[in-house]
RNA sequence: GGCGGGGUGGCAGAGUGGUCAUGCAGCGGCCUGCAAAGCCGUGAACGCCGGUUCGAUUCCGACCCCCGCCUCCA
């Protein structure tokens, strides 16, 4: 039974389908003004890996993450490059996409974009003003009449008197309480007509919390399994959405609300507004996609995780070890293609009917769950996505297959990685790595030779300057009963 | 200040009322021409102070420290 701890309720609990063997998630995704970073691609992998477990666990998923393609950043920003609204933000969108992919993240059922979901965000609000709950100030703008709902805080813990009390906001601009927040922002003098909509409030555009909502709610329904996103979203992002949800619908809005932790850098948090953050595609050039991938699934989705090249060379060490227990022994998932991470299935292929068909298929090899090291690793991820428990089985199983050489084994352990989207590679193209510097294969391979006939003739002072002159070009070699291998060191 | 989450061996990171996390690093051994990889063995931890208990890192209380949210943020 999977259990999952839910940030409204602040406990583990069983996980229980509203509608009996379906799920419907919902992610909050990205603002695309510039570049995800490493935080971005947190919560990219970490509901990834939500979505291929609930999926694993023999439920149909119906997964959403929303795109905010329409955002006071996004109009600044254009305007700063002197490009057009779409123009930026399908720059951006392609480039997550890029980024997603290389991360052997899976395309999301649904990504709705929030300009497409402009006239479901007016009805939504229309209903919040027939409920008394939103207001049009004097400014012009369309604000949520905090006061007037009941349950505003249950999410974050917060009552509004605590948040009255810790304020730091400007005074301001028409609004009933300082913690009103905006529906409908009405246009300004200046703003390009790209981001004015027609409203019966006038032109403007929408506020940022209402995207979510109203695009929750069209594709999923009034009432929904999951909500995710990063911690920081949980005030006030979550709670307005909660408050515009409920007050606009009269029923509960979500069952299980699910946060990840933050990416640190330097024992601070990684965000733009902070500029300490590594974009996706800067640590893709000095590490393997499939070792970032890891190094995030390593620690558990909820607690926080430190970024530094130090870790990432652990994560590399300890993926490297994985690997060489799959060595020669199990084929590589016939769904790789070119060398890159287990890619996600489009969704035409899906309608086609290729999909996992149960826990592991990702790579047309089968999880067989009757072994005692899937039955822990099944254990440890129905307790909450307890991931860094199942990659220590994930360890454990590899200690077996290099003592027994068993092929079973190593199927099982590359199918039970699949259920992660981790070791679907062939095990020497990960360990050689793509990318030689310095020496291309076959030099590397007239030097193996040159050391045989070295060794052969037990010239070892020789073999061995070849061996170190390798190892100096990062390129280690390992000699065994079949012959001399090389991996990246 | 309010609310929330933490402090585990050299590093990373799970977990548990009483023999094992796991990975990297270390040490000893096997293997090897020597290495590497692998295998076997091994040292090393639970912020501080009380309490409950036969026994607490694990439960309870106080304290110290750290982090996040309260402003856009994954």
């Amino acid at each position: 039974m999977l259990k999952i701890y839910n940030t409204l309720t602040r406990d583990k609990q069983d996980f229980i389908p509203i509608t009996p063997g379906q799920v419907r998630m919902y992610v909050c995704g990205m603002t695309v003004y510039d570049y995800c970073h490493l935080g971005h691609a947190r919560v990219m992998v970490v509901f990834d890996m939500a979505y291929r477990w609930l999926q694993a666990s023999g439920l149909e998923v119906t997964y959403v993450r929303n795109i905010t393609d329409i955002d006071d950043k996004i109009i600044k920003r254009a305007a700063e490059n002197g490009e057009s609204i779409h123009a930026l933000t399908q720059r951006f969108i392609d480039a997550m996409h890029q980024d997603e992919r290389a991360l052997g993240v899976l395309e999301p059922d649904f990504e709705p974009r929030a300009t497409q979901y402009v006239a479901q965000m007016l009805d939504m609000i229309a209903k919040l003003e027939a409920n008394g709950l939103a207001y049009r100030a004097a400014d012009g703008d369309v604000n949520y009449a905090v006061r007037k709902f009941p349950g505003y805080g249950k999410l974050s813990g917060k009552s509004l008197e605590d948040l009255r009390a810790g304020e730091r906001v400007d005074v301001n601009d028409g609004k009933h309480d300082p913690l009103d927040f905006v529906l409908w922002k009405h246009a300004k003098e200046g703003e390009p007509e790209e981001v004015k909509w027609n409203s019966p409030w006038g032109k403007g555009r929408p506020g940022w919390h209402i995207e979510c909502s109203a695009m929750g709610s069209e594709i999923l329904g009034k009432h929904f399994d999951i909500h995710g996103g990063g911690a920081d979203l949980q005030f006030p992002h979550h709670e307005n959405e909660i408050a515009q949800s409920e007050g606009a619908h009269q029923c509960q809005f979500v069952n299980v609300w699910m946060h990840n932790g933050f990416v640190r850098v330097d024992e601070e948090k990684m965000s733009k507004s902070l500029g300490n953050f590594f974009t996706i595609r800067e640590v893709l050039k000095k590490y393997d996609a499939e070792v970032v991938r890891f190094f995030i699934l390593r620690a558990h989705y909820r607690s926080q995780l430190n970024y530094s090249d130090a870790h990432l060379d652990d994560a590399k060490g300890a993926l490297t070890r994985l690997y060489t227990a799959l060595k020669n022994l199990t084929p590589p998932s016939p769904l790789v293609r070119g060398g890159q991470l287990a890619p996600p299935l489009t969704r035409g292929e899906r309608k086609r009917g290729v999909n996992w068909e149960g826990l592991g298929r990702l790579g047309g090899v089968a999880v067989n769950w009757n072994e005692p090291h899937a039955q822990r690793f099944k254990a440890a991820m129905d307790d909450d996505f307890n991931t860094p428990e199942a990659m220590a089985v994930l360890f454990d199983l590899a200690n077996e297959v290099n003592k027994t050489n068993a092929p079973q084994l190593a199927a099982q352990l590359r199918a039970l990685g699949g259920t992660l989207g981790l070791l679907q590679r062939e095990a020497t193209e990960f360990l050689q790595g793509s990318v030689i510097e310095g020496l291309s294969e076959t030099q590397i391979n007239e030097r193996i030779a040159a050391r045989i006939t070295a060794k052969k003739a037990k010239n070892y002072a020789e073999s061995d300057r070849i061996r170190k002159e390798l190892l100096d070009a990062g390129i280690a070699l390992e000699d065994s009963a079949a012959g001399t291998t090389w991996r990246r060191a």
